[in-house]
DNA sequence: ATTGAAACTTTGTTGAA
DNA sequence: TTCAACAAAGTTTCAAT
């Protein structure tokens, strides 16, 4: 990994439709230089997907919260992340070191959706849940590279 | 906002370099009208930006972590986010209700970085803080929308 | 919302450094 | 192995309708 590569996948972190033509004149590289390399960080998986960040505010899903979980029973086999990953409420899901088993990122409509959606995955996990609500979003998925 | 509209944004969540061609085939539209739209969602502000998901553990960033934190000083001026938004290493910053003002979603190469940053951001903005680890990353940033 | 045409971009192939 | 040059196919962008 070289300085290089690390320039375009800070540029396409930042401009996700960013042109190859564009990459090539920021970089110093033709056009078909770029896509090579480009294809390669994407086979070699550093670069995981393109995405578009959406307005959830604006969407009908204005409420963001984190759900820290712990498991009800700790002898019952841990598969929370694969239990919960039917509700499309949830954004992400990450297991942690300290009190909590898990922290899952989720996104609802109103208070009454984020109680439903508290009550089954309770259900669905087997776990309790201590709920954390987000009351402003200053930024959300800066790029942070390296380098 | 009608169904073809959240279809578009559905369709560029999931992947952001999606061409018009292919939106206007997937949502039974002529390709210049799906980027009319696709433009008057991102004037709208609907659509936020594009973004290249990065593969962080291969990237020389492998320690995700929450800080939660705390004013020292309740009485001074919160202005956390100002103060800290300098520091690349921070993906994200909400404001919460609860027992903590802010989290932070940082990242950082080693144990000692996140120590020189929780100790940099102490001082910064004058407050305590509070470290979940991230031991691993089931999911993230899926897209999440309404309908 | 669509058509159609010009400008531009992507992406495979080929060959040079 | 990495890059550049070319060219065909595909995409974007802009009028006009």
């Amino acid at each position: 990994m070289e300085a290089t590569d690390r320039k375009i996948l800070h540029l396409l972190a930042a401009d996700g439709r960013m042109s190859y033509t564009d990459l090539g004149k920021a970089t110093g590289l033709s056009t078909s230089a770029v896509h090579q390399r480009v294809k390669r960080l994407e086979q070699r998986g550093l670069i995981q997907g393109y995405g578009a960040a959406l307005n959830h505010a604006e969407l009908g899903l204005p409420l963001t919260a984190f759900v820290a979980i712990r498991p009800m029973d700790p002898s019952q086999p841990d598969d929370c992340p694969e239990r919960v990953s039917g509700f499309t409420e949830i954004e992400s899901c990450w297991s942690v070191a300290g009190d909590d088993s898990y922290i899952l990122k989720v996104r609802t409509a109103t208070p009454a959706a984020l109680e439903e959606l508290l009550a089954q995955i309770r259900s669905a996990a087997n776990v309790s849940t201590r709920t954390t609500i987000a009351l402003s979003t200053y930024y959300e998925n800066r790029p942070v590279t390296e380098g």
